[in-house]
DNA sequence: TGACATTGGTATGGCATCAAATTAAAAAAG
DNA sequence: CTTTTTTAATTTGATGCCATACCAATGTCA
């Protein structure tokens, strides 16, 4: 009657977990952001902060496991609302270049500034020791996902 | 120039985990499961079959934690594709009553019966030790989450 | 009983995501 | 050097999700 093991029905719980989280904690930081930011594109510009230098839409959809289709949306309504800004790349007619600009780095540090208190709630729900704990395993199951897809 | 702590930004490190693997292991499982169901309609179905008797479209949505309109979308596809079927509530002339129908059932066991291969692989990445002690502390976490929204 | 509030369901519009198709340019093959 | 293949980006259409607004039916309360 039931096609799942034990140990699979534990997984399907586990991913069934995950996924409500990630829900539940995606809108509890689209509250707090400003500029009406989505968790897509607060990414976008938190990545583009760090790592600083030229991306190519291309290689940002890569880095984010997400479709070109997918990316060249996000970076629309980003370069829309003033963050990021697209130039042709001179050296390849296919591509384009994403910089992030002054106005983008602002509202990162804005968006910042205002997800911190969301994440201070959390710590007294998981201790720093639960989050370390936790990590590892997890990375270990989105890499092998990431390479099995 | 930081605005996070180093336990926030293990939290958000173990956030962002979350989120990349809830997306993966979604789209792994869709691309598994027959008759085009995406992860949503199997979970109704799953939800239907599992916790028999009668539902209304308001009960699904608050046991699914999504918004009413959500749920009026997913049942009207899963009734088009006639896996369940709706009528009226004679007690109550604003609710309906969702049932499964036969063709859901087996539609349900035919995508238990897909997915059991998927999850199969991912116990060899996760042991069931890893997965039973990954499961209290998110359910801590998402428990939280659900409870303050 | 009649006015007001709540609840169940739907409709609309916006964002994110994917898959598939398209166009243009670059790279590889011959 | 032409032909073929690959790559970059966009577009389109489907699904899920939310927030908001709306209608109809039920409940509440004075």
């Amino acid at each position: 009657m039931n096609a799942l093991s034990r140990s699979q029905q534990a997984l399907f719980t586990l991913l069934n977990e995950i996924g409500i989280i990630s829900q539940l904690s995606s809108a509890r930081l689209e509250r707090l952001l400003p500029h009406g930011l989505t968790v897509a594109q607060f990414g976008l510009l938190n990545h583009l902060a760090r790592l600083d230098g030229d991306w190519s839409p291309a290689r940002l959809a890569a880095a984010f496991q997400v479709t070109k289709g997918t990316m060249t949306s996000t970076l629309q309504r980003l370069e829309a609302k003033g963050f990021i800004s697209m130039r042709a790349n001179p050296a390849d007619g296919r591509a384009k270049i994403v910089t992030l600009t002054e106005a983008g780095r602002r509202a990162r540090e804005a968006a910042l500034a205002a997800a911190g208190p969301g994440l201070a709630d959390l710590e007294a729900v998981l201790s720093s020791a639960d989050v370390d704990r936790l990590i590892p395993d997890l990375q270990k199951l989105r890499i092998w996902l990431d390479m099995h897809r």
